[in-house]
DNA sequence: GAAGATTGATGGGTCAATCTTG
DNA sequence: CAAGATTGACCCATCAATCTTC
């Protein structure tokens, strides 16, 4: 689409800068926050600043080049990787940290696009499958290559393997439910 | 408000699995994301992760506590830490990383609760400060507390210093726009 | 005309209430 | 009644067009 670097997400210094923190908390208060100091916050603002760069450039390229958004093209990773290219609407909610409701109209966006249609679960008549077109996953497949060129070029290609694994260390202790698997203890085999 | 987990951003497999990609980019295509093998996608995922996880909490936190969004309290830090407690409309909407009739329209909900006020620039009459209000000063003090607490329980204190720098360093690699100004050398001093 | 800011139309999300089936 | 899914009302963001002032 445009070319325009143009904002997605405010995220800046949605941290307070210690320095707005001495100004701002009183002192004895700031035991709550001990390790909150100076450069601490800065290395937090980082981290929040990456995300909002990266996620920018991937949302960007994806628009640009297949019109299909992040969430869409997350559902048909989730589709795609399921036995039989489905999984019912709570379960997909779930994989892509989308509420009920939200799914439901971003289903309901996708199916009008024929990427997806709903099948009944013939054991539960409550149930919905969402299943993956074939026009779905001819459209995944040219996403993919241009989501994970960007991917590549954005993250993967500036860190080494060492650093890579660094950050799954520490994003491990950050986020305590680590997602589906320990990491491969040995598989460096890049490609 | 609730103390429910609630999803707040899709962000998941926002990346498609290295067996997927087997599975669906053609092998003379995958050249173009040499790096993007099975563990460094799950390194680039834990990272999506952990930033989904921390926001979402941080989210609640502040709404829960002080009926504060998150882009409300970045507006508010920005604000505090400039001179006089005021900015133009275009330097805050950078800032915040919001679209220009983001802002306007976030400056007018703050506006309507008290928290900022509309000054016009004397110098040039095309332009609006915005500025800093008592009230929402004090709601930055409150919110603060709060906020601070946050972090420091699900990033900061769950790291340790060498962490928290290497980190940083991580970070820096990936966005090149590194924030304002470089980590201090040795500024240890953790309060 | 260009820059600062706002407005209108629209996309995409949430919660709370609802309908249907187990 | 509980669970799965949807709908209605609403919130918050974007882009494109507009108005005002330089």
């Amino acid at each position: 689409m445009s070319a325009t670097i143009e904002p997605a997400e405010p995220v800046t210094g949605r941290v307070i800068a210690a320095a707005t923190r001495r100004a701002v908390v009183p002192a004895d208060e700031r035991r709550s926050a001990p390790r909150a100091g100076d450069w601490q916050i800065a290395a937090w603002r980082s981290f929040l600043r990456a995300h909002a760069h990266v996620m920018r450039r991937l949302e960007q390229d994806l628009q640009a080049n297949h019109k299909v958004s992040l969430a869409t093209y997350d559902v048909l990773v989730q589709l795609v990787e399921a036995p039989e290219h489905r999984l019912r609407m709570s379960e997909l909610a779930d994989a892509v940290l989308l509420s009920r409701s939200g799914l439901t109209r971003l289903v309901d966006r996708m199916q009008r696009e024929g990427l997806v249609e709903r099948q009944p679960d013939p054991y539960d008549a409550r149930g919905l499958f969402t299943v993956l077109t074939a026009a779905g996953l001819a459209a995944l497949k040219d996403a993919a290559v241009v989501h994970l060129a960007g991917v590549d070029e954005l993250v993967l290609s500036r860190l080494t393997e060492g650093e890579l694994r660094g950050m799954y260390e520490l994003m491990s202790k950050i986020d305590p439910l680590v997602p589906e698997a320990q990491l491969p203890p040995d598989a460096c085999g890049i490609e």
